[in-house]
DNA sequence: TAGATCAATACCTATTCAGCTATGGATTAA
DNA sequence: TTAATCCATAGCTGAATAGGTATTGATCTA
């Protein structure tokens, strides 16, 4: 139901959003310009992509003059990581519910 | 660019077909109508997203009489928790860059 | 065998959204 | 000041898809 989660998954579903993430992380702090020239669609579509990943909390945005950097703000993955050990854990406990019945029904 | 991870991505980023799979890594193996009842969406619609989740590798059906039973395969989660981890290399391994910059700087 | 139940498929509809072009606002350069 | 550059916004269009109902196939039960 966490409604971050779900921005989270939504917001980095799409390649091309994705993509742009992805080379923050890789080569740091990049103009709408520098991104949008290897991003393979037009700069609308990047700064659009780029407002939505700022909105998940994925990027942040510094002003400079007339061109904007954008970097990626990595600490915003940590509900990502979260949700993937809960399931894990689910899994585990399931797993330790299992050992344990099989240990009382060993006895 | 790798499809895996773009087929992950898309497949979880529903919130119902996340919630089934929510549901049967938390509550293990489940039949469709047990999916159904608590699901709030219709049956059809369950029976669609779980061949989503199938396709995806992340459930696997299991046939009994009439009615068959999905699980959750934890597995499939591990391209997730790699992309996690090589976003997080990458920063790090900007940070140890900036580190040594500085360092350098510094003489 | 006839009826009931379970799950999947077929088909349709409405909504969402990624991409485009055109344009505006702001800054820099000539 | 005028022209050019950078980015964001507005508006549009087509494609993808989540949801529904209707139906079929298969299995169990009376």
């Amino acid at each position: 139901m966490s409604d971050v989660q779900d921005t989270l998954f939504k917001t980095l579903a799409d390649p091309t959003r994705r993509a742009l993430f992805e080379r923050l992380c890789r080569e740091g702090e990049k103009t709408v310009g520098a991104l949008t020239a290897r991003a393979g669609v037009s700069q609308p579509v990047v700064s659009k992509h780029l407002g939505i990943l700022k909105q998940a909390g994925l990027v942040r945005d510094r002003h400079e003059g007339r061109q904007t950097h954008y970097s990626a703000q990595l600490g915003a993955l940590a509900p990502l990581v979260d949700w993937t050990s809960e399931m894990a854990g689910f899994w585990q406990n399931r797993f330790n519910d299992l050992e344990d019945l099989l240990k009382r029904m060993d006895q």
